[in-house]
DNA sequence: GCAAAGCGCAACCCTTTGGTTGCTTTTATC
DNA sequence: GATAAAAGCAACCAAAGGGTTGCGCTTTGC
C-alpha cells in the first residue's frame, strides 16, 4: 500500500485546476512539451513549468529532455496508487457498515 | 461525472496528511466530535476545526450539531466521486494505449 | 444557578504557493 | 556562425494556508 505522505502528496498535486487538467490533457497517453502544453492555458511557461515539477515529485508525470525540447508524459501508476488509496478507506467505510447493518438487523430480530 | 472544479476541490483537501487521516480516522462509519478528533493530534481544536470545514466544503464529510457537540461523519459520495474521475483518467490513458499497440502491432506485421 | 465542556468567531502570524518578469543556456535551422 | 526556439534559473510579489491565542455563546450537569 501507498503510504499516507506518498497519498497526501499526489493529491495534493491534483488539488489544483491547472495540474488536475493538465494530467487530463495528457491523458491521450502522449507526451507534450512545455510551450505545447503552456499554450493551453492562459499562462506563463515559467507557471506551467512549476505546475509540472509538482506533478512529476508526485509521481504522477515523467520528464524526458528530447533535444532542445522537455516533454513530460503520464505515469499512470500515480493514479493507480491514489486510487488505491481511496479505494481502501472506502471498502474500510463499507465493511463497518455492513457491521453495523447486521447489528441493527439482529437487535430489531424479535426471536 | 463530477466536474473538474468539483475534482480539484476534493483532492485539495484530501491533499493535506492531517485531513487524509481525519478521513481514515472516519472510515469506520462512526461520528465524531470535533474535540474527540483533536486529540488524536498535536494540534488545537481551531486547526482541526479548520480542516473538518475544508472537508465539509469538498463534501467529504458531513456535520451534525447534537447538543453541545459538533459531530462529523464520512460522506462516502465525495470519496466515491473522486475515485470515479481518477478511473475514467485511467481509462483514457488505457484505451489510448491500446490503440497505440494495435498500431504498433499492425505496422510490425509482415503480412 | 453556576461551573465546566464544547464550540464558533475574529484577529493575527509565518510559510507556502501560484504567478510574474528578466536573464542565461542549450539546441535547431538557415 | 547568426538567429530563433525551447527551456532553465533566480528574484520578486500578492494571496492563500495552516497554525495560534483570546473571547463569547450554548449546553450539560451537579
Amino acid at each position: 500500500m501507498i503510504s499516507f505522505a506518498e497519498a497526501s502528496s499526489t493529491f495534493h498535486a491534483l488539488g489544483d485546476p491547472t495540474r488536475l487538467e493538465i494530467v487530463a490533457r495528457l491523458s491521450d497517453g502522449e507526451s507534450r512539451s512545455i510551450t505545447s502544453l503552456s499554450s493551453d492555458f492562459d499562462l506563463t511557461r515559467q507557471a506551467v513549468t512549476k505546475h509540472l515539477r509538482v506533478l512529476e515529485m508526485a509521481g504522477l508525470v515523467t520528464k524526458a529532455r528530447i533535444g532542445r525540447e522537455s516533454r513530460f508524459e503520464l505515469e499512470p501508476r500515480g493514479m493507480t496508487d491514489a486510487r488505491e488509496f481511496l479505494e481502501t478507506v472506502s471498502k474500510d467505510w463499507d465493511l463497518a457498515l455492513g457491521r453495523l447493518q447486521s447489528l441493527v438487523e439482529r437487535n430489531s430480530d424479535p426471536g
